[in-house]
DNA sequence: GAGTGGTCTAGACCACGGT
DNA sequence: CCGTGGTCTAGACCACTCG
């Protein structure tokens, strides 16, 4: 007979509670309105408030929730979704993206990142931020490494500002013809001023897309953005057609 | 002059902590090794147990570290790079993919499903359970809906196992004509059964990989692949050419 | 049975946003 | 100022793996 116990496994109480709470959130609220606050939903359930965290902390995680610090837990409204694979093969910076450059500096880049782009793991490589807005909040947060390399004539120009010199970067990388391009997404978390950029705490999870740009059969350029987990959604392919949310949903009056 | 104070904010320990043990894990420690465990790790840091697990969970969410139940705290390899947008538009199960079929059912799919299929709410749909492997070890789990209107020839069919019936309906599904596909990823959190098969805990991280396959005009099938997130990179594009590897590695001896 | 990570508790204080 | 979520502690017990 064996001791075949079928769900006899007790069910841990966050898991549980992360359920109760998934169907709460799909019955009796609506976009937009604030939860009670930690200490007395701990109460209500009868767990510790450390429990309850790690019920909302899931829930946060798959973009259910949104909360803040000093103001409160609110309904998330339904991922967005932000267009990555534009399979259109263009430089960064080409028209109609929907980045817009922040700053620009020279500084030698973590080696894994030289080493992508054939660089001397001490050469200083043009390094472009950008960052990008969607229905007026930011998503994303990129780092641009451009080695001298790809765009030789840029020394003779001296930008006032930063930005204008990042501009001026992209402008001249668009000269070189582009041989194709690569992407890999993997999950990770918010470096300290990534985070600040996204108007998260560190350590927050983000998608990091990293994006190789080929020309004159090198490694032209190298994009590491990082989205926001808990608001995106990254859509490949022509789409930015019909949008797939989840679940029912409803409007805050 | 204002309150202009620079970096007085105090870094959380467990912030600091996940720097220390990064870059411990960077300089002394090989791929596979077996950290401490947790409490004299705690201990040497002189920090609570919660503390550094916060750390911890850190650490593996970025891939970095892998942790089980009874066994210990281990170095993990860096992420293993997934193909997934082999962008020749193919269906589900032809051939050469990647992908295993498990099983077959037919159910009622979530109503999100339902509306991007476009099948009543209450309408049944082929549902094929597969699983991919890679390197020896399960990646991803995959849920594909299939209506019925999709396979209209396959009733006559009465395939013996559940197995059987998930290759008929995939090779039924070859006879239509491609029309396009869709794809977009999010984060996700593993549902039990997915945790199972992925050998990870329910509520485990994941990256979601939906893909919308277009025929005749409509929805012909839908994907819902659930990527483990600690360890895999998701790459798209023609690539499966070389690899982006992080940080300096060694191999445990 | 011994040792590991996973869950849970009941407190405390801190950092931040609004009033 | 008060109320919020964020961090941290020092314990306890449970579930799992392995020898």
């Amino acid at each position: 007979m064996g001791t075949t116990q079928l769900e006899t496994v007790p069910e841990p109480k966050y898991w549980h509670l992360k359920t109760v709470l998934s169907e709460a959130l799909d019955s009796e609220f609506a976009v937009g309105e604030i939860l009670p606050n930690e200490r007395d939903l701990a109460a209500r359930f009868g767990v510790a408030r450390a429990t309850l965290r790690q019920a909302l902390e899931q829930l946060e995680l798959e973009g259910r929730l949104q909360r803040r610090r000093g103001v409160g837990t609110t309904v998330a409204p339904p991922r967005m979704g932000v267009a990555v694979g534009t399979e259109s093969h263009a430089w960064p910076g080409a028209a109609g993206d929907a980045w817009q450059p922040v700053d620009c500096a020279e500084a030698v880049p973590p080696a894994a990142v030289a080493d992508a782009l054939e660089t001397g793991r001490d050469e200083a490589v043009h390094t472009v931020r950008r960052s990008r807005m969607s229905h007026g909040q930011p998503v994303a947060a990129e780092l641009l490494y451009i080695p001298e390399a790809s765009v030789p004539d840029l020394s003779a120009i001296d930008a006032p500002s930063s930005v204008a010199r990042a501009r001026s970067v992209l402008r001249e990388l668009q000269r070189l013809e582009l041989e194709g391009q690569d992407r890999a997404v993997e999950l990770g978390s918010a470096r300290a001023d990534d985070a600040k950029e996204l108007d998260r705490l560190p350590g927050a999870p983000v998608l990091v897309v990293t994006t190789r740009f080929f020309a004159e059969g090198r490694t032209a350029a190298l994009s590491v953005a990082t989205y926001r987990a808990d608001t995106c959604r990254l859509t490949f392919g022509a789409s930015g057609g019909v949008e797939i949310t989840h679940g029912p949903e409803r409007q805050a009056s």
